[in-house]
This record gives C-alpha cells, structure tokens and sequence, in this order.
RNA sequence: GGUGAGGUUCCCGAGUGGCCAAAGGGAUCAGACUGUAAAUCUGACGCGCAAGCUUCGGUGGUUCGAAUCCACCCCUCACCA
C-alpha cells in the first residue's frame, strides 16, 4: 500500500509497519491533524526488555511527528495475562506482585516519551483505573455482549490454544481480548484516543477494540502493527545464552547492554539501525554504502550500540558503557589510573572482592565459577588449557590452578587490589582485593 | 472410556543386561582465521583441580551387574468413542 503521511512513509521505509486497518483511511487521518494514540505493556515482570523498545520508540516517533502519545501500563490485564500466541496457559501472579511491577514500569515508559511538549503531551494511563471497579454484570452485559465467541475463537493468536488436543485455555486468558478492546474504547471515549499501535502479535486484540469502539461509541478508530524483530541465523531477537536484555541499568548494565547491539550481526545491523534509532534512513543508507566500500571492520554495529544505549540509558549510561568497552577492548589497559578501574566497578564491568586467607585452597576454576565469569568449571579448565585467561596482562596456564594465592598475590595486583582477568576474548572481570 | 506409541544428559535423537557418563546432530564455551563479524577448521561439552560422585519419568523388585528385564504408579502424544 502506498501511503501519502510523511509519518507512515518514514514508518514503512523502515520496515515498521506490518499491518494497518483502515485501508489507506488512517494515512488520512493521520494528515489532517493531530491524534491521540496509544499503546499498552502488561507488567509481566519488574522491567521491560528491549523487545518493547520498538513500541516505545514508535510512541515517540508519533510524538515527534505531532500526536499525543498515551502509553497504558497494563494494571488490570497484568492480572489476566495475554495468551496471544503463546503456547499455554500462564500462572496468575498476585495483585501486589503486578502492582509493584506496574509502578516500575510507569517510570520506565516515561523516560522515552516527553511530558511537556504542550499539545502533543504525553500522558500515562492504567487500565485498573477503569476496570478495578466495574462489576462483573455490567461488564458482560454492557461489553460482553457486543463480542461474538465465534470470531473470537477464529482469531489466529489463539487457534493453537483452541484446536490443540492437550493445550487449553482458561475462561480468564480468554477474555483479555474484551479487556484490551475495552481499554481502547474507553480511551476513545475519554482521550479522544483514535489508534492503538502494538506489535504484531496484538493485531487481534487491536481490531477486538477498533470494533468494539465503533458498536459502542459510534467512532471509527484505528490500529497499526509492528513487526516482529526477527535475526537473519533465525534465533530469537532480544535474548543472550547470559539471559534477557532488559532496559532497567540494575538488570542489564549500560556496558552489556551496549556489547549486545555491538555483536549485531552483519546481516542484521542495518535494519535494525532502522528499527531501533531515529537516524533518518538517508544517514542509515549511508553508514550502509561506507561499511560496504570499506574493507575490514564496519562501523553500524557502533553506531547502533551508540545511538541505543544513548536512548536507553542517557549519556552517561553511554558514557559508562564506551568507557568499558574502550578500556577492555582497545588492548592498552594500562593506560588507565586507579581512580579508572573504580570508575570501571561503578560503570558496570562485572567484579567480584577476593578475599586472600581463601585462596590457598581454592582453584581458579572454582573461583571463576563463584565470580559468574564460567558457567562450570569445566568452561575455565578448558580456558586456562588454551591459555585464553589473563591476569593483568599475564597468561595464567592449568598448571596454575591449584596455585590462586600465587596469581592473585597483593604484589601484582594494580594499584595494590586490582586484577583485570580476560577469559576468552570478549569477558572481562574486575576482582578487588 | 478404548486402542496404539512413547517419556534418555540444555534441545532433537540413538541406545534394549556388562565394552554407557550413554552414538549422532543442534545449542553453548574455548582455540585458529578475522572485524569483539560471518563461514570454516580444532578441542571441550553431567558435577568435581583431582580422587571420585550423581544421571536415563517415579517407586519398588530380579541380577554379581540395569537406561536396558519385571511390577505398580505418574505424564505425554496419536487414533477411536
């Protein structure tokens, strides 16, 4: 579909549009002035992970472009749970469980859409605030009924869930569809709220509430996906062997954060220019076309690890993060004073303390393993085999195993308590006297 | 409810009495090559520095010896009702 708005043009020139209602409407509707949109994120943990940042970023971008941006934070449907597309029935968690969450995840959403630019001022809405107290006869008479079960049980996100012998649903997952339709209704109504944009697994619960909202209040609203983030060798985008990478600094530090965009592949590194920052596709185009000409190392993996972790976790946040990963990478630690391995510790390189009396009888491999820097034992052994472990500078072999006292001796440590250790070539880890 | 198939180490998947900590593949980790890529090659891959210790849905049993045989139980899948 080809589309006149400058937003959608930017929006589809990306790549970040995966399906719209409408018909060409919302490209008309978006034109003639100003709108209201929306987007929610259910609390289902204490933060988000960076596969909500391409909403989050879309909320903005519509923002830039003019519109008011309402972000929702899922109070009501956290306690329901979304079964969109997932393979079973989730655990219920409790209501002070998803409350503390929500609270976490209002202040999260709120650092990347801006509160005070008059017209186009973003607000932040929770849904409990208007589901809390309606009473359960109301709600089926007055919303209930204007679903039909049997195009709720057609819709596609919850077919496997439907048709799979073995696989149920609960009474309770099966309604969040009405919940979310409702929450777009309601926000039309007192919002003046005119799309809902989500990923693309939302698509169903999104049209639910453009329906809804067009038997109800008589409005016609709209809906817009995003795609799904996919990697070009086909694994799951978002996720490390080390875990999720989650926006909040105390769960993923600035500097893992930034490694993670670093080791973007090749392959996927210009999309996701696209995807994750507001450099225009001209400049993306660019950085593209010199990476291309140029041999050896290229530059997008930087820029995006840059321009992310700058959205993400600020200046300083980057700051921190390039600090590391100049400190660690360029090969020249000792360029670096004393005061710049504390700042290291306090920027996020992971460190552990050791503690002397201990080390007479403990090997390395066990020490690593305590540090978090090896999984087991064995993944150390295998380093210290290769000689891929340095301490301060100095190959350490296995025959230096039983001898940790000797490695980590107060006289070799720098500045009297430092030990920078290199195991393989991309973890680092600071331990302190 | 009936019938059939099956539950093996992170995943897939061999193994039907000792040679099994258990083939093969994937994932992962490390090395070489590089760009903190990709592809490729090499090594590791239950835990443990080691001696050694603990695994094959669960519980008992047979046996000198079981993932493999027996009994019961639990669960999954397929087809039928």
């Amino acid at each position: 579909m080809t589309v006149e708005n400058a937003l959608l043009k930017d929006l589809q020139a990306r790549g970040l549009i995966a399906q719209m209602t409408g018909d060409g409407e919302l490209d008309k509707h978006l034109s003639e002035g100003p709108r209201t949109l929306y987007c929610g994120f259910d609390p289902t943990a204490d933060s988000l992970h960076i596969g909500s940042l391409v909403p989050l970023l879309a909320l903005k971008r519509f923002q830039m472009a003019g519109h008011k941006p309402l972000a929702l934070v899922g109070g009501a449907t956290g306690l329901i749970g979304d079964p969109s597309f997932k393979a079973e029935e989730r655990k219920l968690n409790t209501p002070d469980v998803v409350d503390g969450w929500v609270s976490k995840i209002k202040d999260q959403v709120s650092q990347f859409i801006d509160f005070d630019s008059s017209s186009s001022s973003a607000e932040v809405v929770n849904n409990l605030d208007w589901t809390a107290d309606i009473d359960v006869l109301s709600f089926l008479r007055d919303v209930g009924k204007h679903f039909s079960i049997n195009q709720m049980i057609a819709k596609e996100s919850v077919k496997q869930r439907i048709d799979r012998e073995g696989e149920g649903i609960s009474f309770t997952e099966f309604t969040y569809m009405i919940l979310q339709s409702f929450d777009f209704q309601m926000l039309n109504k007192n919002h003046q709220c005119s799309l809902q944009i989500g990923g693309s697994d939302q698509w169903g619960n999104i049209t639910g509430g453009t329906e809804l909202t067009r038997r109800m209040n008589g409005n016609q609203v709209f809906g817009l996906t995003l795609p799904l983030i996919t990697k070009s060798d086909g694994t799951k985008f978002g996720k490390t062997e080390a875990g999720t990478i989650w926006l909040d600094p105390t769960k993923t530090s600035p500097y893992a954060f930034y490694q993670f965009w670093m080791n973007t592949a090749d392959a996927d590194v210009y999309r996701f220019l696209r995807y994750f920052t507001f450099l225009s596709i001209d400049e993306i185009e660019a950085i593209e076309r010199q990476d291309s000409d140029a041999q050896g190392r290229p530059q997008g993996q930087a820029v995006l690890a840059r321009e992310v972790t700058k959205l993400v976790h600020g200046d300083e946040g980057l700051q921190a993060a390039e600090r590391i990963t100049q400190a660690l990478f360029s090969g020249d630690s000792s360029e670096l004073g004393e005061d710049d391995y504390q700042q290291l510790c306090l920027d996020g390189l992971p460190s552990s303390r050791i503690n002397i009396i201990e080390l007479a009888e403990k090997p390395l491999t066990t020490l690593f393993t305590e540090a978090g820097v090896v999984k087991a034992g064995r993944e150390a052994k295998d380093a210290l085999k290769n000689k891929a472990v340095i301490v301060n500078a100095e190959p350490v072999g296995l025959d230096q195993n039983m001898n940790a006292s000797d490695v980590f001796s107060p006289s070799k440590a720098l500045y009297g308590r430092f030990f920078l250790v290199k195991l393989g070539k991309k973890k680092h880890h600071l331990f302190v006297l």
